[in-house]
DNA sequence: GTCTATACGACGATAGAC
DNA sequence: GTCTATCGTCGTATAGAC
């Protein structure tokens, strides 16, 4: 892997576990095992690092849910299995994480694919959710916009219950719950 | 107001504008206006203003939620109302932030209250939608302590949602979503 | 491309005068 | 109680040699 490679690499990773304002370049260039100089000859300085691993772990993010959203199944199926993907729980979402850091919002580029990502999830589920509607697999008076907001809520908030219980209890049971809630929209399982 | 007061006082704001990493003692300092001799005169240092800081807001949320959870009406008009309640979206929650903080983690005294008031919000919720199930409110194949866990992740992952998007839209999405679940739960409005 | 040297303010705290 | 001085380290680079 390449110095360039390296630092990009370490950065995410930093990232996801200290956040923007809690990653320093010099943390960076330890754990790439680069010197300064190397780092500031690839990069102009810590936010354009930043902006490569966002971008990065944007693009991952949208494929591994993709991977979900585009299987074979009704759309609860796709939907059930998403949620019940595995996931690094108690590490949180790399993405909604940058959410908390007022860096990260205050400087448009570093953002924008923090938006674009979640805007993206939300409008995806609401597509699957619309599709499975007109097909007749949930109930007509289900707002897939309003249920797609939720689905994503239950995620990201679920993330932030585990951490706090440092157990993956309380996302694991978020998740079950909102299962639940939507399995009482399909119209085949109401008594 | 006296100055252990303003310094608590802005420590809360920063802790909630900017994280516990992100603050830093001379910001503190300046916005309480106070000197460094008088800050390190009433607290012991960082962790532990944050401490005192953290404690107030924690318990400030715990009353006012119980405000909304101890009115009158049913177990779902209460849980509406706390859902609907006016909120700082934007701002975030000022405990549900801290969690992203792996300072604050590391610290079992800080980490405490954070851990301590979401349980108790999941808690509370579960008994209420218990109280409502066994009143006939709720249909009984609910799961009270899933579904509270699932009400707290909306609204936690919700402020996420509302910071990405820069608006309050996606924030209330997810609370109409959830909402919108729960009612097909309520059996009077079975079809 | 990578390294070392240097810079300068911020961070988090202590010491001691008033 | 509050102020100013001082401290050692870190954060975020830039400069220039190799």
């Amino acid at each position: 892997m390449s110095t360039a490679e390296r630092l990009i690499e370490s950065t995410r990773e930093l990232l996801w576990e200290r956040g923007y304002t809690g990653t320093s370049p010099k943390a960076i260039q330890q754990r790439a095992g680069a010197g300064q100089g190397s780092m500031y000859h690839h990069f102009a300085g810590k936010p354009d690092l930043a902006l490569a691993a966002i971008r990065r772990t944007a693009e991952e993010m949208r494929v591994r849910a993709e991977e979900q959203f585009s299987a074979p199944g009704t759309a609860v199926d796709r939907i059930t299995a998403y949620l019940l993907r595995e996931r690094d729980v108690l590490k949180g979402c790399p993405i909604g994480r940058l959410t908390q850091d007022p860096d990260v919002m205050a400087d448009p580029a570093l953002r924008a694919p923090v938006d674009e990502t979640l805007a993206w999830l939300r409008g995806r589920l609401a597509d699957l959710l619309a599709e499975g509607r007109e097909r007749g697999e949930l109930g007509a008076a289900l707002d897939p916009q309003a249920t797609a907001a939720t689905v994503v809520a239950v995620l990201q908030g679920g993330y932030v219950l585990a951490r706090a219980a440092d157990s993956v209890q309380p996302f694991d049971q978020a998740v079950t719950g909102v299962l639940g809630l939507l399995a009482a929209h399909v119209p085949t399982t109401h008594e």
